[in-house]
DNA sequence: GTGCAACCTCGACTCCACTGGAGGTCAAGA
DNA sequence: TCTTGACCTCCAGTGGAGTCGAGGTTGCAC
């Protein structure tokens, strides 16, 4: 059985992607990329797992957890990768993700700056202090899941 | 042994903080906040501990570790609690590393717009794949330690 | 046919910031 | 004095995103 010549080992896809072995098995446990098997049970990548490994970790800078990024992606037919359309539709979804937390980070920052004369930090009076800041996504704990069930300093 | 009345139980500073006693166990135990103890063990913090936590939490919010605030703590003499000045002077700190932030994050949302026409998604040639970008400390892995000794997607 | 790198699985470990429970003690009001 | 709730320590567990190592196979070049 000759190796298809767009076929990748595991090895080649790292070194392409940069993203370890040890991740994209991780990846391939958790659903995010499928790999075909040789007969000797070892992976074989289709190329186009590269797009889709630039995609998953794209989605990571934009602060997506991997169980996001999979949903995402199964929101296309048959887990194909994406195609220009469908990464269009996804990406103005993350760039509204972003915009939000650049805002919360904006309000944040201009709420410090306006402390630093105070020297207050007050629990009662400052502002610093208020609970509404969506920022509570980088707040302690793991960020991703209690941004949505927490409000930040109470 | 009468209570002082300056002197705050643990659940007393949980309640005022919002900080879970369980927390501020831990922090304790980081050395991020001390506290005396009854003849019966038991915790009693001086009231300045809350604008501690206030500042602990604050510091949180702007993306710092624990490790990182305590040692912006330690750097006050003799573990004071930050006076106007020593506020004034880590909050510019930390107003420095939330611009830093922010900018990461609109370049990458800016290279996001500007990638929904395109579709490439390419590792070699898009460039929102370039590995240039600071907000690794919003990528993989175990965020703030790795934003310094990583560079995102390479 | 041998050598060796690259691959396989499985389970355990990492880090960070906590939380929860078990089992026991302390403090204060009735 | 009793009861109750707040407190104590110690240890184990959580979750996200992986990493690491042991022990065993595959594949390819010489």
């Amino acid at each position: 059985m000759p190796k298809l010549p767009d076929m990748l080992t595991i090895g080649d896809v790292a070194r392409r992607s940069g993203v370890p072995h040890t991740a994209l098995r991780f990846y391939e446990e958790r659903g995010l990329i499928a790999s075909e098997r040789t007969v000797g049970n070892q992976r074989k990548y289709a190329r186009a797992v590269l797009r889709r490994l630039a995609f998953i970790r794209t989605a990571q800078r934009v602060g997506l957890s991997l169980e996001e990024i999979r949903d995402a992606l199964s929101t296309l037919p048959e887990g194909r990768t994406p195609t220009k359309a469908d990464w269009s539709r996804l990406s103005n979804v993350w760039r509204r993700e972003l915009d939000a937390r650049i805002d919360a980070m904006q309000r944040l920052r201009d709420r410090l700056t306006a402390c630093i004369g105070c020297g207050c930090l007050s629990l009662k009076s400052c502002h610093l202090m208020n609970k509404d800041d969506v920022l509570a996504a980088m707040g302690p704990g793991a960020p991703r899941l209690r941004a949505s069930t927490e409000g930040g300093i109470v």
